[in-house]
DNA sequence: ATGGTAGCGCTGCTA
């Protein structure tokens, strides 16, 4: 089964993109974040045409995740469930039972500067995500977390960590919260399948032609649960994604799992 | 040099 992950920076603009993208990669299950789009805006038709169930969840004008799937799609859940009312947490995340795989569509928030309040609001987002998945799977069961993080796991993810220091994304506070779910019993399954490898980014900042320099940063991942860890047998960013015309300013990450 | 690019949508916000 081949999970993956793409924040894609607006499905209207970057439609054509993803339908490339799903022609050659052919992904099982296909997370998206950033979609921009209010449910009644999605291109169903499309998706459908390609052979995907899908399940989206947005506001329409930012925000906004998508579950794409051609193993099945069942039991959606939107946002975390757990009685907060915070629509913009919300369109946050996403959930269906993929083929047997509970697979969660998170776009983590920004956090835009360490002093600010959206960055606090960024910490208590992935608490409540860590309780989503305690409350719905154990480390035993079959679940996939992936989406865009907003966190670069270790140093080894971003290009310069000196020139990151006091910034969001690579601070102790988020990066905490992140091993407290590898703790729990989640695998960050890429950085498995490359223990050793640098410059394994996902995300290049539009500006600067820093894609072109090799400057990105690593904040796109797919967490899974022990259980399925064992049957990760290859994972790839696909940079070729970043390139060309009208790129999103991330590349799709996926996994393949050898389970049925 | 407090910049730069992209998307949304029409003004400035978000990333």
């Amino acid at each position: 089964m081949r999970i993956a992950t793409w924040n894609v920076n607006s499905l209207k603009a970057r439609l054509g993109r993803v339908e490339e993208w799903i022609g050659y990669a052919r992904p099982d299950v296909l997370c998206l974040q950033e979609t921009k789009l209010a449910d009644e805006a999605f291109p169903g038709l499309a998706i459908e045409q390609l052979g995907y169930e899908w399940a989206h969840h947005g506001d329409g004008r930012w925000n906004g995740v998508a579950i794409l799937s051609r193993v099945g799609l069942a039991d959606v859940v939107t946002g975390f469930d757990d009685g907060r009312d915070d629509e913009a947490a919300e369109t946050r995340a996403i959930t269906a039972n993929c083929g047997g795989v509970q697979v969660t569509s998170v776009y983590v928030p920004n956090g835009r500067s360490l002093d600010h309040e959206m960055y606090q609001w960024k910490l208590e987002w992935l608490d409540r995500l860590h309780a989503f998945v305690d409350r719905t799977t154990t480390p035993d069961g079959k679940a996939v977390v992936c989406g865009d993080f907003n966190i670069a796991p270790t140093d080894r993810d971003v290009y310069s960590p000196k020139s990151f220091v006091g910034s969001t994304h690579v601070s102790e506070p988020e990066r905490k919260r992140l091993d407290a779910l590898i703790e729990w019993g989640m695998v960050d399954a890429f950085r498995e399948q490359y223990p050793d490898a640098d410059r394994l980014y996902s995300w290049w900042d539009y500006r600067g032609g820093n894609f072109h320099k090799g400057l990105g940063m690593r904040i796109d991942l797919v967490l899974v649960t022990k259980a399925l860890a064992g049957s990760v047998e290859f994972a790839l960013m696909d940079r070729n994604a970043r390139k060309g015309t009208a790129p999103s300013d991330h590349a799709p990450v996926f996994v393949d799992l050898a389970i049925a």
